[in-house]
DNA sequence: ATATAACATCGTAATATTGCAATAATACAT
DNA sequence: ATGTATTATTGCAATATTACGATGTTATAT
């Protein structure tokens, strides 16, 4: 086992699911946190910044990035990584609105 | 490897994504969602609710419990699983003031 | 063309998670 | 005390995740 039966579960559970697993692990949270500070198109200090290999970063970026969250610029011989705001804004409002019509009457 | 580096982050990275893990598992999505429609404190129709073994509900009970979200009254022969409303609320905030203050000004 | 710098990808080892059957524990009824 | 119903725990197998070194890839600089 250790596969999660996705099938058996509304398009919605499942969407609310895959987000949260993107903020489930804590480098992806720095990462997050790190690239939204930065002015200017800052790219491979996460790494220093962070404590984990390069190998580690990318793959933790990938995750993000296939959560559409990075915006990227190509310039020159490094990558520019960019918080993509408005995908940030819609995976906060898709939050939001679980957390907003799961309201107990119950106890 | 496969364990996070859990000490190399600061406390509120790792209690975000702490939070997160509960919310990224679809089971546990579920849970939640039905617990919350129950008026009554109704108990283990969720593991026919859901299309899970008893024993993995339960593990996933646990999960969801440690984090706070349940609120029980025992009574009778049956537990009774309710949503800790207040939690729930705290961890949406805390949340939310995660994603408020993560706004890229970049590209 | 070669070197270098910055990321991505691959392969692999270690750990975590998921799921279930079997079994234990608990509370109540008889 | 014994039986029954409900939930928890244990043990195990299968899969996923995390992390890193090694190696590719791509774009610039010389």
């Amino acid at each position: 086992m250790g596969a999660s039966k996705v099938d058996i579960y509304s398009y919605e559970i499942n969407e609310i699911a895959t987000i949260a697993k993107v903020f489930s692990h804590p480098a992806r949270v720095a990462i997050i946190q790190y690239i939204s500070t930065q002015e200017a198109c800052i790219c491979n200090d996460i790494v220093d910044e962070i404590g984990l290999a390069q190998a580690t970063i990318s793959q933790h970026l990938k995750v993000i990035n296939d959560a559409g969250l990075l915006k990227g610029t190509f310039e020159g011989k490094s990558l520019c990584y960019c918080l993509n705001v408005d995908r940030f804004q819609e995976l906060q409002s898709l939050f939001n609105s679980f957390f907003n019509k799961t309201k107990s009457n119950c106890c």
